[in-house]
DNA sequence: CAGTTTATACTCAAGTTGAGCATAAGACAG
DNA sequence: CTGTCTTATGCTCAACTTGAGTATAAACTG
């Protein structure tokens, strides 16, 4: 009897965001199948995960990551295709998966790497809601998820009532962060084209529009991971700022932590809301680059980070 | 040349608590020092970490844990003591360490192992500010704190700061959230000994009782994490109920979130968030066993994980 | 210059929070 | 059985925050 190896896998959600959409760092395999930079933690040459990591991301993307901070480790049996994606793996290995997140300002030219950029909501449609809420919820994965719900005699109030919770159906609000739920309620319910290839049920009946585009291994939850997380975050820590250039219009920044949350917010109240929060300084200079009345140039106030108080930006719905 | 093999540790913070302080299930080595039930993941046997860890705190203390959740895992070298406490990983084994935070209403009765519920802040003396600030913080860490800044020539305003937000000093406010940082900073201050331990450096020249009492392997550094996680945790999700019994008055409910923040809070305005919070009903019956007016028996609201909105308690401080 | 676009100031009611006063209802000492 | 201690619980009040606007300013466009 030989013990299994253990392999760690360690992938990188880097995230940069403009007034569109944020983007993620994204790499192809192969057969085009989007993924995450990623790579497996060498035991002998990293240190720390941290700079594993760091140092997969520069090789395959030519990135240089400056905010970095921890997801979540998976380690459940059938989410990962350790062949596939990793060919230098012992073959048996049980593989265990380390998320990243990383923030930057600046969609850095990746022409040289078989690296892009992506609308994070090309994987998501249903996250984002800056419109009003996405149409095919309601009308193709409610009525999936409900017939999911269904097919489970003694387990189908349970299953509607997650459904209702993470979704927002039936009056419940939409609750932004819950991205990791959502996403995996779909895969549990075999809505994400991941959960067929993971095992042998049959393909999902939906149009893959609706789906979302997946990615390979368990890429796509990680992201959940940190979208939820990033969501979260930039409500109680001023992490947006490593998102912005050095200055920036108030309504960028307000657009770029719009872009995060997927939802809209009201212009007024959020400025307002960051007058009082301290976090940001009036540089006195004005740009007309904005398409009606000139705008303040702001700045990060780097101070604040010495000051121990912290929250992050206040997001007025409106 | 043959590849190092990864090992992964499972341990876990299982939390307690009751209106005088907040306890953890501990285990003891042969030396008798403390340690957390922990164990290594089977990559054959554990579908799940998670499963791993409930097999492993049970068989090391009996105890069968209900609510559980990942803290973090740390992959860094040399905080750790794999030979000492995992006889059975192949030598040479790189070691990356799972934490998990469990929470239990009941001290279970765990007399039958070599297993004991300690009051956490045995290993945390500093975070304990129910009777005030402690002095040994001002006394004996902040002293400590400064001399380690000061011996560092370029980095010494850094350290100072670093220094001063998490402990508070000079007019800084005291978060409460703080833990792991407090933690990190001792260590790599050399006044954790553990840090002693684990380099060749001199040990401490503290009185160890303003230190806190060490623990085996990385688990101090669990705790922290979990002590942390939990205290922000609290406030924003209903977990303390996790931590109560069915019935329960709600100074009892207070004195609990009291313990685990270690701060003491504005009974009137507690009272009167939880009223608002919809998280808990009266059940009118009342108890005299509180020593003076009969207070009213409360239970959690279950429904309200049906409900959506799940907030935590609020802690007016008082 | 009328109309469009974005920026920014200000208002107002409703709700929340911090702090504390006041009263109630038991136990217990004398 | 009265006064005192203890804990429970109700209530007030001012300061502040929040949601939802109205109003006005300063550019550009044709």
């Amino acid at each position: 009897m030989t013990a299994t190896p253990i392999a760690v896998g360690l992938s990188a959600v880097i995230v940069a965001a403009d007034g569109k959409a944020p983007y993620i760092l994204t790499t192809r395999d192969a057969d085009g199948a989007a993924g995450l930079p990623h790579g497996r933690f060498d035991p002998k040459g990293h240190r720390t995960f941290e700079l594993g990591l760091r140092e997969w991301v520069h090789a395959q993307t030519g990135f240089e990551p400056g905010y970095v901070e921890q997801l979540y480790t998976f380690g459940d049996l059938g989410r990962e295709l350790p062949q596939a994606e990793l060919g230098d793996a012992p073959s048996g290995a049980r593989l265990i998966s380390v998320g990243y997140l990383g923030l930057t300002p600046e969609r850095t030219d990746i022409s040289a790497f078989d690296a892009v950029w992506r609308d994070w909501y090309r994987h998501f449609p249903w996250e984002d809601h800056r419109n009003g809420r996405p149409d095919l919820i309601d009308t193709a994965l409610a009525p999936a998820l409900r017939t999911w719900s269904d097919a489970s005699g003694k387990n189908a109030a349970h299953r509607l009532s997650r459904a209702q919770l993470a979704f927002g159906l039936d009056g419940q609000p939409w609750i932004e962060e819950r991205t990791l739920e959502r996403y995996e309620l779909l895969y549990e319910a075999g809505l994400a084209p991941e959960a067929t290839r993971d095992s042998n049920r049959k393909t999902p009946s939906l149009p893959s529009a609706a789906l979302g585009e997946p990615m390979i291994s368990d890429h796509r939850r990680i992201l959940a991971t940190a979208m939820g997380r990033l969501r979260g975050k930039i409500k109680y820590r001023p992490v947006v700022f490593e998102l912005m250039p050095d200055k920036f219009t108030l309504l960028q920044l307000q657009q770029v932590v719009e872009s995060i949350l997927g939802q809209s917010l009201h212009k007024q109240n959020f400025r307002r809301a960051l007058n009082h929060s301290n976090l940001v300084i009036g540089l006195g200079v004005f740009t007309q680059a904005t398409g009606g009345r000139p705008a303040e140039l702001f700045r990060f106030r780097h101070e604040a980070l010495r000051e121990g108080h912290l929250p992050g930006v206040q997001t007025p719905k409106g």
